[in-house]
DNA sequence: TTGCTCCTCACGTCACGTGAGGTGGC
DNA sequence: TTGCTCCTCACGTCACGTGAGGTGGC
């Protein structure tokens, strides 16, 4: 067959047969007394080969290699170009996530293009000065999209910038809220840590939809940045992370205030008492049980006064001797 | 400064410089008396706004119209980037997947490599004869592997092909179950049909634990699937889903059969009568109702058939009649 | 004789790296 | 005077597309 033949049946251009041929890839059989390229049946089956073999991606050179040189092994040059492609890929990645960013912002020209990338690129800094002074710039331009603080934010190590990234958001309304909702699904346990730390300072409802599903995270942190959050909005879902907070001994203080705080009509109290009783229960450790009867102390009601009386007999000396000081300082009040 | 130490400070090769003062992108404001490229503070800066645009794709014929052209808005370039960057993405995705499944053949020559290309590219012909075929070539060599037929299997939507395709699969052994096993995780609902029909073939533990999970599918069909071979592989988590086999009316005298298999102890036999009346009480469809009823007619023991005796009261004539006609035969028999 | 196919040679693409051969400035 | 920096020119990379100018075969 002819060259044009061999490139309908095979979809090749001819360009490329004859480039193949140029590069030795694939010389044709034979030629035609007027100098025409003939291509035989073992010819066209070769093609068949090669055009496999490019569409793992492998070069002309390496084609040639694979089908002429029988000490060429593949798994060598298979797992280069599965690693090749996995770095293209990734690069890819950040690339489109890059050009999103800027997208998201409608930019109207490319100066404001410009701003966003190098906005970016300083958030992105090794040096956590330059970081910081890239915030302080981002918060005076109106232009800057949310996303892109809450990006570095749920990315900030150091607590400094971190901060100035929670301030400049806030002062930018609810739109970073979205972005920083992805932070909470991160495999990261930090990453998920500064998620609810940040939406710990919006005060609309959908933060409190965002908290309400963080504090059953499985990162104790987590849910004690949630729970305390949750508790001083009111929200009787933090009251069993409340108890935890207070079992854990980390902001146990500001948890029982925050559990005073939830209790306040007797049926809730009572709740919040019995579910404080049935901690000390579960629980054998001298100064965890400390902790949860003087939790008892921010509990307004007979509920928790009956707890106490109740506590003054416990077996363990300092619980027993707390219960009885806590109801001493009650009475004088 | 001159162009050494320009390159020194941004990270730009001399070279570049040199090509970018060729193509007319960004040139020195001056040159010294020896001819010397002297760049000033502006073109400093110059050369970052051009490292930040080209840092998003562009080329940099784009670049020198994004920088000197008013008229040339960024919403539309950028759109197309954030395209084009899909497309890209997605090929490479395609070409590593093709590359993971030819290195986890682990070939030792090309020959191994052309001849497994060449089946995946078979079986992913349009024509179903030539993907029958490849089927039934991939069968009989020994070196191919299970999960290039199971990821076929997963995308055929011809019953003859998928037949052959089962067949084959469960020809090599239990090899092809983990890729048949992502199937079930699908977002298509057809893939995840495919998926049960393919584990259903397997006899081993760890299909079981597959069709456990398939039968709280969101899809009826998956759901159907799943219970009639869990059912017959004596799992009583399958009752549930059975029972709603028999109300869907689809292959709901299969479905009866395998609750009656499954009611073997006198124990299980109370607790299917009892599912199968609660789901009477359930239904006001005379249809419904009397496939439920005929379903007892394969329950053995006593419970059943008092059930069927309260069942000749009811208000329905079809289902009383229905009840009656099984209570005479059981007793003739 | 007229289209059609085929031939070779060569330039262009895109963003560079790497010389060769020569010169300016401390 | 000796290194060092800079200069221009030009080739190579990789897999092609697109001509130009010419010829063979029905």
């Amino acid at each position: 067959v002819l060259i044009g033949e061999l490139s309908r049946r095979t979809g090749v251009s001819a360009r490329m047969l004859r480039h193949y041929d140029s590069v030795g890839l694939m010389s044709p059989t034979g030629r035609s007394s007027g100098g025409y390229r003939d291509y035989s049946r073992n010819d066209i089956h070769r093609i068949f080969q090669i055009e496999s073999l490019r569409s793992l991606g492998l070069s002309l050179r390496e084609v040639k290699r694979a089908l002429d040189d029988p000490d060429f092994a593949p798994t060598a040059l298979v797992g280069q170009l599965i690693e090749q492609t996995q770095q293209r890929i990734a690069r890819e990645n950040e690339l489109l996530a890059r050009l999103r960013q800027v997208g998201n912002t409608d930019p109207e020209t490319w100066g404001d293009v410009l701003r966003l990338v190098e906005l970016v690129r300083d958030l992105g800094s090794d040096r956590p000065g330059r970081r910081q002074q890239a915030v302080l710039a981002a918060a005076d331009q109106p232009s800057v999209p949310a996303a892109v603080l809450a990006d570095a934010l749920l990315a900030e190590a150091e607590p400094n910038v971190a901060g100035a990234l929670r301030w400049a958001l806030a002062r930018m309304g609810t739109d970073g809220l979205d972005s920083l909702a992805t932070g909470l699904d991160s495999a990261d346990v930090h990453v998920r840590r500064r998620a609810v730390l940040a939406i710990a300072e919006f005060a609309d409802a959908e933060s409190t939809t965002l908290l309400e599903s963080a504090v059953s995270d499985s990162d104790t942190v987590v849910r004690r940045y949630a729970a305390l959050e949750l508790g001083s909005r009111g929200h009787l879902g933090a009251v069993p992370a409340l108890i935890e907070v207070v079992v854990d001994g980390s902001r146990d203080v500001e948890a029982a205030e925050t559990l005073g705080q939830l209790a306040h009509t007797p049926q809730l109290a009572e709740e919040i008492v019995g579910a404080l009783e049935t901690a000390l229960i579960d629980s054998a450790d001298e100064a965890v049980r400390s902790r949860l009867t003087q939790a008892l102390t921010e509990i307004p009601g007979p509920s928790a006064h009956q707890a106490l009386s109740r506590l003054t007999q416990d077996q363990n000396q300092a619980v027993a001797l707390t219960a009885r000081s806590i109801l001493e300082m009650r009475h004088r009040t």
